[in-house]
DNA sequence: CCGCCGCCCTGCTTGC
DNA sequence: TGCAAGCAGGGCGGCG
């Protein structure tokens, strides 16, 4: 599933491929997928837009286009944006096809049909409701000391409020709080200073690494060119039930927290 | 404001 | 072997 280091490492692949074309036609072949303003017609309104950068805020690829407008996809579980060339066959499941003035072609496409290619205004705020990017200089474990005070609920379904910091989603969220030797299930209030010191560093540790092994494909994923990633091959805990730890040799347990599973050591997690 | 829960979906796993 | 039920999960809206 797509978190921060998975739409990092899209977005740098769609920068060089689709920043200065213009969308020369659209297609959408499942419309609860493609979300626009009131009024505005999504395919109309794309066509002769041209794409002026590509950024990426929490989860979510932002691609900034000509009249300040901006389409923001979220990918959710297994959505996918892979940039095809002519003669390529068309990517199974595509939602929304951008055609290119070069040729090329951007596809959305998701099996599971959760994700949304949305169309905001260049005036509208669409990100009020997430937080701190964590690999942002404002991301300090002083703020991170700041935001976790009080708070009761389980510091691993605190690292999954998007509200709160923007980007975490289940594999990091596990793989941090192991880094971190923090029990997923410990209020996150009740963290002393030393354990939320560490569990900064692997936060930003743990992202940044995996942007560099260009994310995990672990069931769909696949980046901009619809290559899979590496860090699946280095995960800790993440998935790997019953398989020793590699720091103390306890076996991973898996349990639920939030709703989501939660991939852990017992023995050197507190 | 905060925390919790159900829903959306489809493909894979499980169990009879 | 075949089939149905169960499960997984990010974001969102509803509820207390």
């Amino acid at each position: 599933m797509p978190e921060l280091p998975e739409v990092e490492t899209i977005v740098r692949g769609l920068r060089p491929a689709i920043v200065g074309r213009t969308i020369t036609h659209v297609d959408i072949h499942l419309k609860k997928i493609a979300i626009a303003p009131p009024r505005i017609a999504f395919a109309r309104a794309l066509q002769g837009e041209v794409f002026t950068a590509v950024d990426r805020r929490g989860k979510y690829a932002v691609a900034r286009l000509g009249s300040g407008r901006a389409l923001v996809t979220s990918l959710r579980m297994t959505g996918r944006l892979v940039v095809q060339a002519p003669g390529e066959p068309e990517l199974p499941g595509t939602h929304i096809r951008l055609s290119l003035d070069d040729g090329n072609r951007l596809h959305f496409a998701d099996v599971r049909t959760f994700g949304r290619m949305r169309l905001v205004e260049a005036a509208e705020t669409w990100d009020a409701d997430l937080g701190i990017e964590p690999l942002s200089a404002g991301f300090t474990p002083e703020a991170l000391i700041g935001m976790l005070n009080g708070r009761t609920t389980p510091v691993k379904a605190f690292l999954l409020d998007q509200r709160r910091i923007a980007g975490i989603g289940n594999i990091y969220a596990s793989e941090a709080l192991w880094q971190a030797r923090i029990r997923p299930e410990k209020p996150a209030g009740a963290l002393g200073t030393p354990a939320i010191r560490r569990l900064h560093a692997a936060i930003v540790d743990v992202l940044a690494r995996a942007i560099e092994m260009r994310g995990s494909s672990i069931d769909d994923y696949v980046d901009a060119e619809g290559l899979q990633g590496g860090f699946q091959n280095v995960l800790a805990v993440y998935g790997r039930l019953g398989q020793p730890c590699s720091r103390c040799g306890r076996a991973i347990v898996r349990t639920v927290i939030a709703q989501r599973g939660t991939w852990w050591c017992r023995g050197c997690q507190r």
